[in-house]
DNA sequence: CAAAATGATGAATTGTCTTCATTAAGATTG
DNA sequence: CAATCTTAATGAAGACAATTCATCATTTTG
């Protein structure tokens, strides 16, 4: 009738609905796009919402991000602790540590690469709640060091936080090249070798002991009952 | 006199004055600010440039950004032969590496951190000229790990690409914290660490174990094996 | 010194985040 | 069951930054 623009239907949700509905679409939206490329009218288009209705719901674009990476490593975290407790042995739950974080890249390298490249970088991380989650992420980890020293299996002399920034840092760095599209990798190899070379580093072993020695063939075949023994319970 | 926007004085440089002049108000304005927080106004502004000058120079923003790293990456890695052939034995060479980084990172952060965020993590990363320099920059240390296998003083069994991720992996997430401007690092104390730790590794070694006999020792892998079986029964 | 070449301009375009006054669905009340 | 209230939701407008391009001005060339 008039030159109004026609307002389309409104339906009113409840705040926990609406809420879900929007980091649900987010979350789609900023796997397919990344950050910088998802534009916010995408987010509430899938959401069924218009974009000004997104600012009711969260502070800015970045806050959204931040909630939808916090929604996602919540339900990431649920089940470790379980999971983690049936496998023994300080190189099995360290192994176990480094597999989990390659397979989680493996599965969700997008979700992966926002929380690398513009959640963690960003000047407000330790603000955030991601950061607290991270941080009892990463505190297993150091928590099987610290029992791999209490029972004399390593050594006592190194930076807990040290050996954390080694494995973690070492894990991701492995996983860049596919984090950009670029080949792939297998979690499982690659906890293996990760983990080895955690453990034993790079320094040759007493070389003149080599296959020779009955004792160190019989701590040898030790060490692989007991990675036996440790597999058996993952 | 007229309504006409008055021009001010156009002065013309040449090429390469122009484009030294316009990255150089680039590196200062994202050493600054950031990438994203970097208009393209203040860089114009501090480059003696109207905006759309930079277009006739730099395909766009993030083009200027890939010159600018790689104008500097292409100073530091000058001079690095030079300084490591003064320097002998596989650990103060990997050392010196890990060193190296780390003064870099200590020094220019806000540089290094473009690198890392924005430019290693774009899609075109690998085809960019920053990605073959990052490549004969860490070629060094792949080349000093092989002569320490050749040596003989290094185990011959690890895979050389993931010695160097472990290497520039713990080097980085060592230094997050001080990257997004929280605390500091001392590089010097850090290399030493990190290059013992990568070269002895996390495995406990026993000395004490050299000398003694047979008995005693396979005595004490039993006594693994036993704290292994008790473990999974608790 | 006229003509050609090209460095440089700045206005216009485009796309996106963000704000906010207004509208109306649904709950509450008498 | 109408009047009123509350607040979810809207959509237009603002702000700002990247990018394009027709035009202008300076320098070089013949």
């Amino acid at each position: 009738m008039s030159n109004r623009t026609e307002r389309r239907q409104v339906f009113r949700l409840s705040k926990e609905r609406r809420v879900a509905d929007i980091m649900a679409a987010a979350r789609s939206v900023f796997r397919e796009k990344g950050y910088e490329d998802a534009p916010l009218s995408d987010i509430a288009e899938r959401a069924n919402v218009v974009e000004g209705s997104i600012y009711r719901y969260f502070e800015n674009k970045r806050d959204l991000l931040v909630k939808v990476i916090e929604d996602w490593y919540e339900s990431m975290l649920a089940d470790y602790d379980e999971q983690l407790s049936g496998i023994k042995g300080t190189r099995n739950r360290l192994r176990f540590m480094i597999w989990r974080h390659l397979k989680t890249i493996h599965e969700e390298p997008a979700l992966c690469n926002l929380m690398f490249q513009v959640l963690r970088t960003g000047r407000d991380y330790s603000q955030t709640g991601v950061y607290g989650l991270n941080r009892q992420y990463t505190r297993r980890t150091l928590d099987i060091i610290k029992e791999g020293i209490d029972a004399g299996e390593l050594r006592d002399d190194v930076s807990l936080r040290l050996v954390r920034d080694m494995i973690y840092g070492c894990t991701e760095h492995r996983t860049w090249a596919y984090l950009r599209g670029e080949g792939d990798f297998d979690p499982d190899q690659t906890a293996d070798a990760i983990a080895e070379l955690v453990l034993s580093g790079l320094r040759k072993r007493r070389p003149e002991d080599a296959g020779t020695d009955v004792a160190t063939r019989i701590e040898k075949a030790v060490e692989r009952l007991e990675r036996l023994a440790g597999d058996k319970t993952g």
